[in-house]
DNA sequence: AATTTCCCCAACCGCGAAGTT
DNA sequence: TAACTTCGCGGTTGGGGAAAT
């Protein structure tokens, strides 16, 4: 069909935004409420199309925006759901309360797709690529110990259950074992080392669903390249008739999983709320799609997405969803989310889990 | 201190889908 | 059914601040 023209471009002021025009954009809409707007900027006294207006308001101006880092979590689910979902950043933000898909595209693209190309993983695939790998930092940073590893820096991001990477990782460590007696030391500050993951877990999860729980799969087979256990993106989509309360995921959880695979992670509590520490600063705002006062807080995007948050989130981890993203460590410093959690997250390998069974 | 380079992110652009006439 | 309008998405750009030289 005919392309709209974009907007009457003469006149129409582009570029930055200034106070005075944010101003009218928010008062307009909270007298009028959004929509059309093609006709919006002319009724508010604005001399922007409405596209602009409208992608002002999405971004920048909503009452629901949440600023600030991103957090481990927010971080973690994107990488989940963009394995699944690819660059489909607006469903990846709808599952992201209160961030956008352009600051999540950004965020991808600055910061997360950088690091997974360090690691050797292809960010488009999610899986690891030999030729991007950076060996060296592997060996430098990744073993420590024998009995203790951190499988989440060495894997670097919890989606990636891709057998091959960790066969890669493993392959290292025995190597290691048969060669050096010594520890290694850990460089903390390592940057490869800052998208670390909490979910060992996940990578033996989704293999024992898809192995009917006997047994382990062999490196040769195909696992698709992420821990949320759903299949395909139709399903999770359905991810929004999920309940809130998740007992059934709990029994679902304790029941797939072999319970020397499980007893290392407590039943996360069965009514988690995603929204439990932030509700603050709601401006009520008309949504004209809507009969009633919105206030813009997405319930689905609440149930879905802490349903994949529980799925991959240890309930140790000290973190609080939906918090500030910036963390204060114990000495009163900000650190930064990326390594803060190198240390929160080391995983330990009890004695009888040997992690070449997986080879 | 000045200049250059790098990086981040708000904003723009083009396109397709969905809705309306 | 076609023509047109509106909206939303994803890719890209460029301004400005930070870091490096």
């Amino acid at each position: 069909m005919g392309r709209s023209p974009c907007c009457d471009k003469n006149g129409l002021k582009k570029g930055p935004w200034t106070p005075e025009e944010d101003q009218k954009l928010i008062d307009y809409i909270q007298k009028h409420g959004y929509g059309n707007w093609r006709t919006l900027p002319k009724n508010a006294g604005l001399q922007r199309c409405g596209k602009s207006c409208r992608l002002r308001w999405t971004n920048y101006l909503r009452p629901d925006i949440k600023r600030g880092r991103f957090s481990f979590e927010e971080e973690e689910t994107i990488i989940q759901l963009h394995s699944i979902l690819g660059n489909k950043w607006s469903a990846i933000a709808a599952r992201l309360p209160g961030r956008t898909d352009n600051e999540i595209k950004n965020y991808w693209n600055t910061h997360i797709r950088k690091r997974l190309l360090r690691m050797g993983i292809d960010p488009v695939t999610h899986s690891p690529r030999l030729d991007l790998l950076d060996l060296s930092s592997i060996l430098s940073s990744s073993f420590y110990n024998q009995s203790q590893m951190n499988i989440s820096r060495l894997l670097g991001v919890n989606s990636l259950v891709n057998p091959e990477l960790l066969r890669l990782a493993t392959s290292f460590m025995s190597s290691q074992r048969e060669n050096q007696n010594h520890k290694f030391i850990v460089d903390h500050n390592v940057e490869d080392n800052q998208l670390c993951s909490s979910q060992v877990q996940d990578q033996y999860q989704q293999p024992l669903m898809q192995s009917n729980h006997n047994h382990l799969p062999t490196q040769v087979q195909e696992i698709p390249a992420c821990c949320i256990p759903f299949s395909n993106e139709a399903e999770l989509m359905n991810l929004d008739q999920f309940p809130s309360n998740f007992s059934h995921l709990n029994d679902w959880q304790s029941n797939a999983m072999p319970s020397n695979l499980t007893e290392d992670y407590v039943p996360l509590p069965t009514n988690y709320d995603y929204y439990a520490t932030d509700h603050h600063h709601h401006q009520t705002v008309k949504d004209p799609s809507s009969s009633e006062t919105s206030n813009f807080q997405s319930n689905n995007s609440n149930q879905s997405f802490s349903f994949a948050s529980v799925l991959s989130t240890p309930s140790s981890s000290p973190t609080q969803l939906n918090s500030n993203s910036t963390y204060v460590n114990n000495s009163g410093i900000e650190e930064e989310p990326d390594s803060y959690c190198s240390d929160i997250l080391k995983f330990e390998i009890r004695d009888s889990l040997d992690v070449n069974d997986f080879m």
